[in-house]
RNA sequence: GGUCCCGUAGCUCAGUUGGAUAGAGCAACAGCCUUCUAAGCUGUGGGUCGCGCGUUCGAGUCGCGCCGGGAUCACCA
């Protein structure tokens, strides 16, 4: 709001100036760089040709003209083209006193009355989930929550894909080697059971193609003959045709998948408020297609199959419907997208998923468009970048994949160790240490992944990338815990500090008003991470409010100070910090501890 | 080969609608616990922002062309 009237004023003064009209977009208003002097800068370089005076002279009227003008600028300075505004520090005091102790800060966005679909995770039931699918669910829960923050509805939606080879593929390992093994009777998550028969699968059919080549076949020949890929796919027939027995297994394997899996979410604090299963609306885009060629907006081949011809827009055909009536992957989305749609109403709808699948979504919009979804423009698609490792790359056939819930063991055993060495769980309980460890294992694990520029491919080193020192979770969450045990201190000193007010004549110290400035920007922060769609924003903001407190708290007393006011305004800081903080990693799904 | 993404310090990453001397963390070295939590703070060293040309008062940022890396272009999902 202070910028608004900056950049009015701006206009104003060339007005009175110069005599000549300038739109408040128009104008370069930035905030100054932290080693120079001031709080603004208007950058009036492209104001000369209206000035036709240097650059100095230019700034130093608009600055005389604007510190006439604005009660809130106490001062300015110019630098060659720059013109650095000062606020004045009463200013700030006020814009402390006013939301330093208000909960909701930054939150004020009017509400939007059409909810935004999220469809994050999406996993498939024959393997376990892999840290792949931890940066896909931190970034979805999180982005679902910096929506919220923005005042938009949101309807977080888990499309689980259940049907298919690849889990017919671990039924036929199941039905074989499986001997009747239950997680009960294992011990093992159901997930992971299934992950076992799913590589056991690809063992042994790696091992008949290897045979089949032996014997003079090409590679292609020998996989698509191999009799374990025929006894697959012969189990997708059965279920397709919904034979008893299999439709049985199928339900079963898929039910221990699904146990697994809802512990893995627990354990990473994200959740669902609609869970859709592709089996039960894979058949569902079969009927847009068939309006579609109604309609003549797709295309029909001499086999039957059906195309939409994107060549004119510089793709290629696709196809929607094979030849013999089944459907396409790219068929299941047409539907589920529509039957989102028709649940919801939503104002967009956004996809978690892999960059890999960036063709697939653009693919997606266009062939909606073609079959006249104006809400086709709507659909977002959050492409993210691969988690590589230090070997090289994920790849789940040759078993260089990171588990999900082994990765996240090792973080809370490695929290553990660290705070047992730093002697910090000696006065907790087992139930509070045990909390504590994972809050920060958990903790150190998001932030790593979620400060990351989600678009851009990530290297997860596990031994020498998590640290709890530096721009990490555990460094946040320990400024936090410091934070509440100066504001118990400061209780338990008697300091009544909502009683006192500050005084206008006040003055800032160099740290106070940095650190107030950060605050400021708080809302803009999360207003800019919902618009990019990137929780790295807010991360990376977090970590910068966490170390420019850190800085204040270890230079400037907060309690030791003589002066009653000074006390309450650093108090006051203190306590908009820790709630800063609070809700920042909140945004990030990363709980805070109240000591570490 | 076509399309899209990425390339910033030894390593991992930031870098606001183009702005001032390109920033953090890790690692290395040197300091700071009798003082609100040292998972902290301060300091030092470390850069041809992949390369070139262009746009302009000004380019890590925008445009074009190269080089390097990745993804994708399936009757897999």
């Amino acid at each position: 709001m202070i910028e608004k009237k900056l950049l009015e004023q701006t206009c104003e003064a060339i007005r009175h100036l110069y005599g000549q009209e300038i739109k408040p977009e128009s104008v370069g208003l930035e905030k100054t760089k932290r080693e120079i002097t001031g709080d603004y800068t208007i950058v009036v370089f492209s104001l000369l040709k209206i000035s036709r005076k240097s650059p100095e002279a230019t700034a130093n009227e608009i600055g005389i003209f604007l510190k006439d003008k604005v009660a809130e600028i106490c001062d300015f300075n110019v630098i060659k083209g720059f013109l650095n505004l000062v606020l004045s520090d009463h200013f700030w005091i006020k814009f402390l006193e006013k939301h330093g102790t208000r909960p909701g800060f930054g939150f004020q966005k009017p509400r939007h009355e059409r909810p935004v679909v999220l469809e994050y995770s999406s996993p498939n039931t024959n393997k376990p989930l892999h840290l792949g699918h931890i940066r896909n669910n931190l970034l979805g829960f999180s982005l679902a929550e910096i929506l919220k923050a923005n005042g938009h509805k949101i309807v977080k939606v888990n499309l689980v894909n259940d049907r298919g080879i690849h889990i017919c593929k671990s039924m036929l390992a199941y039905m074989k080697w499986g001997n009747n093994a239950t997680p009960a009777s294992t011990g093992m998550k159901g997930d992971h059971l299934i992950g076992l028969y799913y590589v056991m699968f690809n063992q042994h059919y790696k091992a008949e193609i290897h045979d089949l080549i032996e014997k003079g076949l090409t590679e292609e020949e020998a996989e698509r003959q191999a009799p374990l890929i025929q006894e697959a796919q012969d189990i997708l027939r059965k279920w397709e045709s919904k034979d008893p027995g299999t439709f049985d297994l199928w339900r079963k394997m898929n039910n221990w998948a699904y146990e697994g899996f809802d512990q893995t979410y627990h354990r990473l604090g994200v959740d669902f408020d609609k869970i859709y299963h592709e089996s039960e609306t894979y058949l569902l885009g079969k009927k847009l297609v068939d309006e579609g060629l109604k309609a003549g907006t797709l295309i029909q081949k001499e086999d039957g199959s059906i195309w939409a011809d994107l060549r004119d827009e510089g793709l290629d055909e696709k196809l929607l419907l094979r030849a013999d009536g089944t459907s396409v992957y790219m068929t299941q989305d047409l539907g589920t997208a529509q039957l989102r749609y028709d649940d919801y109403h939503p104002s967009s709808m956004i996809y978690v998923v892999g960059n890999e699948q960036n063709y697939h979504f653009d693919v997606l919009k266009r062939v909606l468009t073609k079959l006249g979804k104006n809400w086709a423009s709507h659909i977002n698609h959050l492409s993210y970048g691969m988690v590589e490792l230090p070997a090289g790359k994920m790849k789940s056939r040759e078993g260089t994949v990171v588990d999900a819930d082994d990765l996240i063991d090792e973080m809370i055993q490695t929290a553990e160790e660290t705070t047992r060495e730093l002697g910090k769980a000696d006065e907790l309980s087992e139930t509070d240490a045990g909390k504590l460890f994972n809050t920060i294992g958990l903790g150190a694990l998001k932030y790593f992944i979620l400060k990351v520029d989600p678009k851009k491919n990530m290297l997860f080193d596990p031994k020498e990338s998590i640290d709890f020192n530096g721009n990490t979770g555990p460094f946040i969450q320990y400024t936090y815990a410091r934070i509440q045990s100066l504001l118990g201190k400061s209780n338990e000193a008697g300091f009544l500090w909502e009683d006192v007010t500050v005084s206008t004549e006040l003055t800032l110290e160099r740290l106070e008003k940095e650190t107030i400035v950060r605050l400021y920007q708080f809302q803009e922060a999360v207003v800019q991470a919902g618009d990019e769609m990137s929780p790295a924003v807010i991360a990376n903001y977090v970590f910068d409010l966490a170390k420019v407190f850190n800085q204040f708290y270890q230079e400037l007393p907060v309690l030791k100070e003589v002066d009653k006011e000074k006390v309450f305004l650093r108090l006051l800081i203190t306590n908009f910090v820790g709630e800063t903080i609070r809700k920042s990693m909140s945004l990030l799904g990363i709980q805070v501890p109240l000591r570490m």
